[in-house]
Formats: C-alpha cells, sequence, structure tokens
RNA sequence: GGCGCUAUCGUCUAGGGGUUAGGACGUGAGAUUCUCAAUCUUAAAACACGGGUUCGAUUCCCGUUAGCGCUACCA
C-alpha cells in the first residue's frame, strides 16, 4: 500500500473545559499525541464548551497549563463555541432528511409519565423515544415551531428490528448492537445549542478526523455517534476507546471525592519531571510488551501501537499517606537520576527559590550530584540540601553528635568532643579536596582508636545538622574550610552544654 | 432495571492449550558503604467461581459473580 492510499492521520483531544486537566484527560491527550507522532499524523486540540453553563475560563487557562506543562505540542486548536453555526447547519439538514423530529416535550418533564401513562402498548420500551412526538405530522410540527412552542431535535433511530450498528474498535474488537437497544437522542437542546454528541461528530466530520481516541466513557455513545456520521453523510473515523483510570477504590478520578490527585497541577507542583509522570500513565493501560518500564517520550513514540493497548481499568494507587503512586514517584527518581546535571540542575532551582534558597549558578552544579540519588521528587530538593544554604543550621539534638562504636556500644559526649576537636585541628590546615580530606580524616580515625563510621558520625552531624546526608568529603568540600570549622566549633559547643 | 465492557501477585503488567505463570512498584531479608540514598542478590505474593471442549485448561466456549461504563435537552 502506497503513502497515497494512507492519508496521514488526524487525532484530536476534546477536553469539555468544566474543571481543571485531569489525570485522565491528560493520559487520553498523550494516547493521541503519541499516535499522531508515530504515524506522522496531525495534533488538534479541540475545546468542547458546548457546556456553557458549566464552563469556565480558569479551566481553559489550567486545562492550557497542563498541557504546556507536558510539553508536547499540537499542530491545529479550535474553539467548539465558535463553530456553532456549523452545528445548527448540520442539524438542520439531518432534520430535512427526515432524520430527526422535533420533541416538544419541555425539558425535565418528561421524567416520570411515559412508564405508566403507555400502558402495555408501548412495550416497556418507553425509554426509547417519546412516540407521539416522533410520530407527530410534519404540518404540525412546522405549525408549532413557527408558532415558537420550544423543542429538542431528536435523531430518529432506525426502528427495524434487523438493523445492527457495528464498528470495529481498535481497542475493544468489533462492536455491535441492534439500532432497536439506541434511544432517540437529542441533537438540539430546546435552546437551540447543539448537545454533545452532535457538536463533536459534525466537528470531527468537518476536520476530517480519522481516528477517534478516547475514553472508554464512550465506547456506549459510539453507535448514536455512527448514526449522526451517516446522517451527515461523513465517513465513520477509526475509533479506539481507552480503558479508564480510577482510583483504589475503583470508581473513577473525581475531585471532590478523592482530591487534588486528579490534577495534573499537582503532580507539576510536587516535582514530577513531565517526562516521568508521562512514562508513569504511558504504563497506565498500555505497555511495550517487553519488560521495559523506564522508557523516554521518544522510546514510546518509538514502539506505540493502538493494538498494545489494555481494556481494563486501571487502578492508580495513592492514599492520604502516599498522594502519589509509589511508581509512579519510582519512575520520577529513575528520570531524575538520568538527567543530565545541568538539566537537572534547572529542574530544581524554581523548588529551591520556593523555598528561600538562591544559590549560585556554581554553587547550585555541585549540589546537584550530591542531592540527585536521594530526591524522588524535585519537591524533596529543598530539605535535602537546606544544610548547603543556610547560614545557620537549624537546630538539632547534640545527642545525635554522639557516635555509636558498635552495634550495641554506644559512646559518650566526651568521645563526641574528642573526635571534633581533632577534626578542626585536622580541618584547619589539610586542603579542601575529596582526596586529601579523606586521607586525613582516616588518619586523624586511627590515631584515635575509631574506625571510620564513629568518627565521621559527630563531624556529618556537626556539618550537616543530621545523621543522614551526602556523603561526607564531597559535602565538606562544597561547604568550604570556613563553614566547616565554624559549624564544629558550634557543635563542640553544644556539646560541652549537654 | 435495560444494554455494553472487563476479570493474572496488594498495584501496574507479560504470557498463553502442556511454563518452575515472567517483569516492575511496594514489602521482608542480605550484600556494599563514612550515614542516608543509589546499586546488586534474594524471599513472600496471582490466573474470580462453576460448567463445558480437550489426552490436557489459567489460556478457547457458555454461565455465575464482581467491578466499571452508557442508559440527560452533561460531556
Amino acid at each position: 500500500m502506497s503513502a497515497h492510499d494512507r492519508p496521514s492521520p488526524r487525532v484530536r483531544f476534546a477536553p469539555s473545559p468544566t474543571g481543571f486537566l485531569h489525570v485522565g484527560s491528560a493520559r487520553t491527550f498523550i494516547f493521541n499525541w503519541l499516535y499522531a507522532r508515530r504515524n506522522h499524523g496531525a495534533m488538534i486540540l479541540r475545546l468542547d464548551d458546548t457546556d456553557v453553563e458549566r464552563n469556565t475560563d480558569a479551566s481553559v487557562q489550567s486545562i492550557f497549563e497542563g498541557l504546556r506543562w507536558l510539553g508536547l505540542a499540537w499542530d491545529e486548536e479550535y474553539k467548539q463555541s465558535e463553530r456553532l453555526d456549523l452545528h445548527r447547519a448540520a442539524a438542520q439538514s439531518i432534520f430535512e432528511k427526515g432524520l430527526a423530529y422535533r420533541d416538544f416535550t419541555p425539558a425535565h418533564a418528561a421524567e416520570g409519565e411515559s412508564s405508566s401513562a403507555q400502558g402495555a402498548a408501548s412495550r416497556e420500551g418507553a425509554w426509547l423515544f417519546n412516540p407521539g412526538m416522533r410520530d407527530l405530522p410534519r404540518e404540525e410540527s412546522d405549525r408549532r415551531a413557527a408558532a415558537g412552542e420550544s423543542f429538542a431535535l431528536r435523531y430518529r433511530v432506525p426502528r427495524h428490528q434487523d438493523r445492527i450498528l457495528q464498528f470495529n474498535d481498535a481497542v475493544y474488537g468489533l462492536q455491535s448492537k441492534p439500532a432497536d437497544d439506541v434511544e432517540d437522542f437529542a441533537l438540539l437542546r430546546s435552546d437551540g445549542n447543539p448537545t454533545y454528541h452532535l457538536a463533536s461528530c459534525v466537528d470531527d466530520a468537518d476536520l476530517r478526523i480519522s481516528h477517534i481516541i478516547r475514553g472508554q466513557d464512550h465506547l456506549t455513545n459510539t453507535f448514536k455517534h455512527l448514526l449522526i456520521f451517516e446522517g451527515l453523510n461523513a465517513p465513520a473515523p477509526q475509533f479506539a476507546h481507552l480503558p479508564l483510570l480510577v482510583a483504589p477504590d475503583g470508581a473513577k478520578l473525581s475531585k471532590r471525592k478523592h482530591g487534588p490527585v486528579v490534577s495534573v497541577t499537582t503532580y507539576r507542583d510536587a516535582g514530577f519531571l513531565p517526562q516521568a509522570f508521562l512514562n508513569f500513565l504511558c504504563l497506565l493501560g498500555w505497555s511495550p510488551k517487553d519488560d521495559r518500564e523506564f522508557l523516554t517520550t521518544d522510546e514510546i513514540t518509538a514502539v506505540f501501537t493502538l493494538d498494545n493497548i489494555n481494556r481494563s481499568n486501571a487502578v492508580i494507587n495513592f492514599s492520604e499517606q502516599d498522594p502519589f503512586d509509589p511508581k509512579a514517584v519510582h519512575l520520577n527518581g529513575e528520570h531524575i537520576r538520568a538527567l543530565p546535571v545541568d538539566q537537572l540542575a534547572a529542574a530544581i532551582a524554581p523548588f529551591l527559590a520556593q523555598a528561600g534558597f538562591h544559590p549560585t549558578p556554581e554553587k547550585l552544579a555541585a549540589v546537584t550530584p550530591l542531592i540527585r540519588e536521594r530526591i524522588k521528587l524535585l519537591g524533596e530538593a529543598p530539605a535535602a540540601a537546606d544544610f548547603f544554604f543556610l547560614d545557620e543550621l537549624p537546630a538539632y539534638d547534640p545527642a545525635e553528635l554522639i557516635p555509636q562504636i558498635s552495634k550495641k556500644e554506644s559512646g559518650d559526649a566526651a568521645l563526641a568532643l574528642r573526635v571534633l576537636t581533632k577534626a578542626r585541628e585536622v580541618l584547619a590546615h589539610t586542603p579542601f579536596d575529596h582526596d586529601s580530606l579523606d586521607a586525613a580524616l582516616r588518619a586523624a580515625a586511627t590515631d584515635l582508636g575509631l574506625k571510620p563510621g564513629p568518627m565521621f558520625q559527630p563531624i556529618r552531624v556537626a556539618v550537616c545538622g543530621r545523621k543522614n546526608a551526602p556523603p561526607l568529603f564531597e559535602t565538606m568540600t562544597v561547604l568550604g574550610r570556613d563553614t566547616c570549622l565554624h559549624r564544629i566549633a558550634q557543635a563542640e559547643a553544644k556539646l560541652t552544654t549537654l
């Protein structure tokens, strides 16, 4: 098959701006983007903003903010609300073909009455349509419309028993359903505005979307969409439905129920790298089928196919204690370690700034390699590196300075003091580079009859203010002699008052 | 209620008529090490249930159950 037989695909991401950018939406966007890139097609962003009641500007901003952070560009952009004329014209055309009818039943009034009123004659399928309205003669319909009576426009779903609707979903396979099981859904609301189904299909047809890749919650709706495309005389695109992302309780993610963890910006603000977040999201419902899990965006693009997508919902694992899926955090740690130091430094800088630290580029470049293996989220950087930037160490328990000599034997304050005093003497004239410090301090330990461990612990606590920190010699090198000597002297003072 | 989709370790997944059912995260143990981390080794941990088909089903078919989705003049 030549390139001419296969026009390049056009895919779209069509969020409705009724909230922030949701992780599930982000994944849908990513899968569309991957498909477009993989197949050299076009990625289209369309804001499906037909629900005037619920749309907000803040939401539009949040969506753009989230997508910008992901760093995946799109090629074309549209706003559904600017295409209303097209939708209404399409509705008119479907109506003229006799494929739709006016339903004058007042909105929200149709609720309970049909079931009891119709009796046995209507089968139990009264929900399918409103028989009185579906069969209303055209003249009467026109007269009532002309008189200003408001109506919704409904699709006249074919009712011959043998009419089967079907399509081949790229993920779920052949889907088919008797048209008889599809209700006469609305195309136009009584205020004249298009419904989601109409607007979406009209735009998909007009924008010549070739592949609709979207959440599985639309799988059943697709039968309606097939009917609309048919009414539009447009070929139906290829469909690919994605398994849903759900919360640990199995329910679909909602802000009200699950809080800010469903928003993309929460991940950004906690210090996820966009490529790590993307890596994680792709692994939910898709797999490269080999045992790789750490993948760059390019690597994913290279092997991404629709038929490697699963059919069952994926749980995104989080809790109050652990707001992020442990696997997402782990992958982020891997991506952090994979990043060149200068890029990591640049990524960390804003998080340090937020904590009030504004190191020089040189110092930042020196500190970054010391913490890169110790953080899994960029947001952990300030806490991991504070002592590099603080003039005065935060208060710590002087007891921390007392070294553990062996598993069961603990030293005392006198020992700690001897260590620190010795260290201060040695450090006063040792060159501040890794190897010199290493040699000098180990020799000092031998002098005191100590193993390296018990020797280094008091120094580490004195210099960093805590027991757990990056390797000692590198740390001291970055801190410099003056700071180290000063902090050791302070520690000695703490010990004498103990 | 109707219609539809789904079902492998706690979670994400690979696999597929005959396998020690593989990997990853997390958890436990160990190694390494100046602490922590990183790294390496290792352990525990799964085919929802019931019927078929078959010499043989976790795998194919049917049913049950469970979960989810749709069933709006929301998207």
